[in-house]
DNA sequence: GCCAATCTTGACGTTTTCCTAACGCCCAGC
DNA sequence: GCTGGGCGTTAGGAAAACGTCAAGATTGGC
């Protein structure tokens, strides 16, 4: 299911969003000013969100930038009408979309879906991974071993989906740790220490000495076919 | 984050550019003459480069010459008024635009979003470089010889990967040395001797007689391709 | 409110990388 | 033929990064 993040102030439009969306099919989660709504993007790691420039405790604009510093989630801006300069600062601050207020339910629900759309294609090609030891279903998120499911936990699953969706490729530390714990973090090298030795020990044939979850010292990561 | 390089000699220009950009959320970085602005766009590889004419050390067409060697990153010049053959001979080397002094923020500021935004689509800077001998997969971060990957530890990766993105140019000791190791080395050279053997043992097929990282005697080192 | 699963955090032994110094070679100049 | 500077090569100890384990802290479901 596609989930969504609304940033809004108004109680009305939040409410009105939160009904229409749920109706299609969305999950739809809310915040109601900036700061919150950059933890949320944060917390929730939403499929898209939908960003009210006129926010109470700051501008618009700043928080798209806050997303956009990490993350490459479609953001759909509402402004009001009139209000050119702010649209166009929100696009150049990397908004994909915007919408002017009082806006149609039909013409917002069509630009998300485009947005969506989209963002999708990151995931066009070889949905599922095949190594001689294991098999990764990126789509359904299993990973089976010897015809038996293999049972990870969100976080180590996280940490394998990037890995794979990048196969080959050598993946930095920091950007590991901020595509799976957020932003805030960058440094904190021991947590991928520990998660990368689960994740050997669930799938390597030998854990002490891996095959596909290979260490790069003071570098990072690679996952090799 | 958009990356800005800053090449001018004027502080205060240098110091209202600095402001301004920063303030909308690009990152700026600034050099004060030719030198020391081509080492800059080596080193940081930035996204856009705002560059005057009128530099103390160089002409202006030298140094866009120097980046369009190696560098499709967008360059903006700027250029008194009424020299009109220097804007000519500025886009002729490779410029993408021009801005005249003295110039509206505001205008700088849209070209400036107008020649990143061109450059984004179409920069798909090749990543990988052959040789006869092995590949650098610049993106991925990865060697192969002989088809079987080559193990380079960050140091010695830092340094291949300067040598190799100006493939063909001879980088000085200094360059080198300021680039890995940070900008208060300068005269180690020994740091580079040892490192270069490494990767010679590493990559070349006759390490005593380099055929690709070729030794410029008291000067520096060359990527041969 | 309790329990199980998951996530953090710290400690310790091992591996890898980095820095540094020493030595030999080549070549130019005296 | 001696001397000195720049370069290539090698090796070993110091420092940093990594793998591993296990004990708290958190979270979410019942």
């Amino acid at each position: 299911m596609t989930r969504v993040l609304v940033i809004d102030d108004e109680p009305s439009i939040l409410r009105a969003l939160r009904i229409n969306l749920t109706a299609r099919n969305y999950e739809v989660s809310t915040a109601s000013d900036g700061t919150s709504g950059l933890a949320a993007v944060s917390r929730e790691r939403p499929d898209a969100v939908i960003l009210d420039l006129g926010l109470p405790d700051m501008d618009g604009t700043e928080v798209i930038h806050g997303v956009r510093g990490w993350s490459t989630t479609p953001i759909i801006v509402l402004s009001v009408w009139g209000a050119e300069h702010q649209k166009v600062a929100a696009l150049d601050a990397g908004a994909d979309d915007y919408v002017t207020k009082p806006f149609g339910m039909d013409e917002l629900l069509a630009r998300l879906r485009a947005a969506v759309r989209r963002a999708a294609p990151a995931a066009p090609d070889e949905p599922v991974v095949t190594t001689p030891g294991f098999t990764v279903d990126l789509a359904a998120k299993r990973v089976v071993r010897d015809g038996a499911d293999v049972r990870l936990t969100p976080t180590e699953w996280q940490l394998l989906e990037i890995l794979v969706r990048n196969r080959g490729r050598l993946i930095t530390q920091k950007q590991l740790l901020q595509d799976v714990w957020g932003p805030a973090y960058g440094s904190e090298s021991n947590y991928l220490r520990v998660y990368v030795a689960q994740l050997r020990r669930k799938l390597e044939p030998e854990p002490s000495r891996p095959r596909y979850l290979l260490t790069e010292p003071g570098m990072g990561y690679r996952f090799q076919a």
